[in-house]
DNA sequence: GGTAAATTGTAACAAATGTTACAAAATCAG
DNA sequence: CTGATTTTGTAACATTTGTTACAATTTACC
């Protein structure tokens, strides 16, 4: 049977590799598809984690669970892309989160000895994924940098300026406060109270979700405190 | 010129790989050694980065210099360990800090093509560098979960348990609570008032460097918040 | 276009942390 | 041992952030 990968294409594991290749690539190595249902709990905390996974379609979620027993929404993931990438390697192979789907989910399984044996057989696929551990790790660098900032005027102001430079002065956030909120690790009204006193002070000018950097030496001058 | 390589059998790249079978491998795969007075420059934040660097022998610091022109040392890497290694593959290849020798210092170089030929060619290293890059996400991780910690309360309370169990409740403090403040990213008297708090709930018990666990139970109470 | 839902702005107040300062205690160097 | 230096405990007060609540605004959907 023949399942539906065309969505690989897509996959950062297999980019600029062809449809027909990857179906090729994928004959020669042992795969699972797993199916299932939205709201299905796929791993737990501190399952091994013993293979490769790939949504195919659908998407899934990271919960993880704290000592009252609360549920804390990690991350989300969509298809075409891979899930707890990390963890598959290195000394700690277990979820790190709750996985459940979130929606009607196709999920492509290779057990980690074959998908070794694939990132050492076709040297594209191998620095692709490099380049998705490596993404990673660049992401959570930023992201430590992020948390370091003491102040939310701070984080924000370097999030801000990150996203623009002299001559684009202007950028759409694509999230929302809440959104920044958590990326921030702060409570949703105090993003609301530095993005006016941002305003107030006259380094930037916010209108609905576009926003335009007016005196950029002033945002720099606040990402140390 | 038989330069002394006998290091590399500690590295976690070669683990579990003989001294001549290492010897062998890289007699096929071009590299360089580079020598380093201490206190030199190797790089600066930004420069492209398009070779692994593995420290031979010495050590180095990653260095950021902010807005006010302040230098914060970020970490230290030793020999036998890889430099950078997350930032040579991915979307950002230049180095994130700048590298400083803080002892004479031989570094191994190896080009990024070949080194992506070595990977491809022994499945062993490949996954020693999966494991290495894998680790590093683990690590930035829980460093993450770490500063996500609302309270410095919390934060203490989980650095102690991570560092004692029910059976050795008990452990010494190897740093300054000056150090600790500064891990932390807080003010000192903050950790001191947080000791303080602490001991008077009868969670701990500290004398000088020493601190012991008298209420494990409360302590992880205390890591959600 | 109109209604429901999500997002944002704002305020009052509580809680946590920072800042500064100083004295007590511990550690170090000779 | 002793004086100097570092580290720790503590306090008063300022500042920042969290919490809660609600209204205004925007967005999504029918």
């Amino acid at each position: 049977m023949a399942a539906d990968l065309s969505i690989l294409s897509d996959s950062p594991l297999f980019k600029s590799i062809s449809a027909e290749e990857i179906l090729k690539v994928l004959e020669r190595v042992p795969y699972k598809i797993r199916k299932f249902k939205s709201g299905s709990l796929i791993a737990q905390t501190g399952d091994r984690l013993l293979s490769f996974h790939l949504i195919l379609s659908g998407s899934v979620k990271g919960e993880m669970v704290d000592y009252a027993g609360r549920i804390i929404k990690i991350e989300d993931v969509h298809a075409p892309h891979a899930i707890a990438a990390a963890f598959l390697f290195g000394d700690r192979n277990i979820f790190p989160v709750n996985v459940v789907t979130t929606s009607d989910t196709r999920i492509l399984v290779i057990d980690k000895d074959d998908f070794l044996r694939l990132l050492g057989n076709d040297k594209r696929i191998l620095s692709n994924f490099l380049d998705m551990m490596s993404n990673r790790s660049q992401f959570l660098s930023d992201k430590i940098k992020f948390l370091n900032f003491k102040t939310i005027k701070g984080k924000l102001a370097q999030f801000i300026l990150q996203r623009t430079t002299p001559e684009r002065p202007s950028f759409r956030l694509e999230m929302t406060q809440s959104d920044l909120a958590d990326y921030f690790g702060v409570a949703r009204p105090s993003v609301a109270r530095a993005v006016g006193e941002l305003e107030d002070e006259g380094c930037i000018e916010a209108s609905g979700k576009q926003i335009l950097v007016t005196d950029r030496k002033r945002l720099l001058q606040m990402t140390d405190d």
